[in-house]
DNA sequence: TTCATTGTTGACCGTTCGGTCCAGAATTGC
DNA sequence: GCAATTCTGGACCGAACGGTCAACAATGAA
């Protein structure tokens, strides 16, 4: 029983969400976001709260889209072989994706020290992520793919950060092809 | 035959690059570094230009005091202690500290991607980092504390990628004593 | 002592910031 | 049709932004 948005929410929240992984919460103007949300101000914050809400939604998106991609590949039937295709994946990114770098780490870096509710977020689905992979590696033991003896949270726990090192490396220097050893010795762990 | 400065430039230079380093470049106004270096605002134009180049200095003076800090490590007799001895310092450091994150990392991330000087910077001391490693590696397969069957440049790049990935993940959680696993796997790649 | 030079101080500049207000347009139930 | 409700667009807000300017204080060579 009344109007209805012109706009899409979800595209939207797409849009923001590329435009905070570009520069950053404090870089981005309210400005920006609506000129690339292609939506009024007023829409904007009926519809998202205010700019640190539109910021968590499109962080969470981030992180969801990133999740669903990670969760798929690992639930390969080679475990090792997804783990490997994900470290490949990021090495075949065009020097422009590489340099845009990762939503996730800027914001731990830019705003979780400072900002407890986004620490919180944060720290919760690293712990997500750190499940999903150990329990992928915990199957692949039980097919014989991985040996008994390893520890599948901690190798978790150093895939990912050793993941989360190449993504800086990659930011760093886009055109650099050394990054290769980083990922060759990093699979060795699970020989 | 002029007036002399009231402040210490090297004094000033080292709060603002602790304020730098706390928020970030775009978090930090004028105000806020001007408050914390205890000059006044003309002193500071006169003195580094402008916000940016005052960034600048600040990063490199936070660059050079790692490269100091790892340059010295290595050159320790044992290699591998001393390699050792950089990770676990970083996991012995107090939460407030791993909170902290690290200033480049951010810089990186924040800046770099926008930025094409700060990219160079940020690269050109990345490789000077992979050198002094690689040659420290190096030295220790002279002295056979390292097999000669290894590529130096390679761990270089691994285990500086892993160190990164380390800072993330402490920052991200502080308070994890998980992050220990990735230490220990990441020192196997030197067996 | 004089005077050119440099450092300090605080007022001031235009711009941009995130956010609000309000008038009017569009939609739906009656 | 009407009335109630919601959405939209633009004017507007005070505050904060990075940066400049000019008056004044300190210094040292002549």
């Amino acid at each position: 029983m009344a109007r209805t948005k012109e706009f899409e929410r979800e595209y939207a929240l797409e849009r923001a969400m590329n435009i905070f992984w570009e520069r950053g919460y404090e870089a981005t103007s309210m400005a920006d976001l609506l000129e690339a949300m292609g939506i009024g101000r007023q829409s904007m914050y009926d519809t998202f709260g205010d700019k640190r809400a539109l910021f968590i939604e499109a962080l969470e998106r981030y992180i969801d889209q990133r999740q669903d991609e990670y969760s798929c590949m690992v639930s390969a039937p080679s475990v090792k072989g997804a783990i490997r295709g994900m470290f490949e994946a990021l090495l075949s990114e065009s020097p422009k994706e590489k340099r845009r770098g990762c939503f996730g780490i800027l914001t731990t870096l830019e705003l979780a020290p400072h900002d407890p509710g986004i620490a919180k977020l944060m720290q919760a689905r690293q712990r997500i992520l750190e499940d999903v992979m150990a329990e992928a590696l915990t199957r692949a033991q039980k097919t014989k793919e991985l040996g008994k003896e390893k520890d599948p949270r901690a190798l978790a726990r150093f895939l990912l950060a050793t993941f989360s090192g190449l993504r800086v490396a990659a930011t760093t220097d886009p055109h650099n092809p050394g990054h290769r050893d980083i990922v060759e010795l990093a699979l060795k762990s699970l020989d």
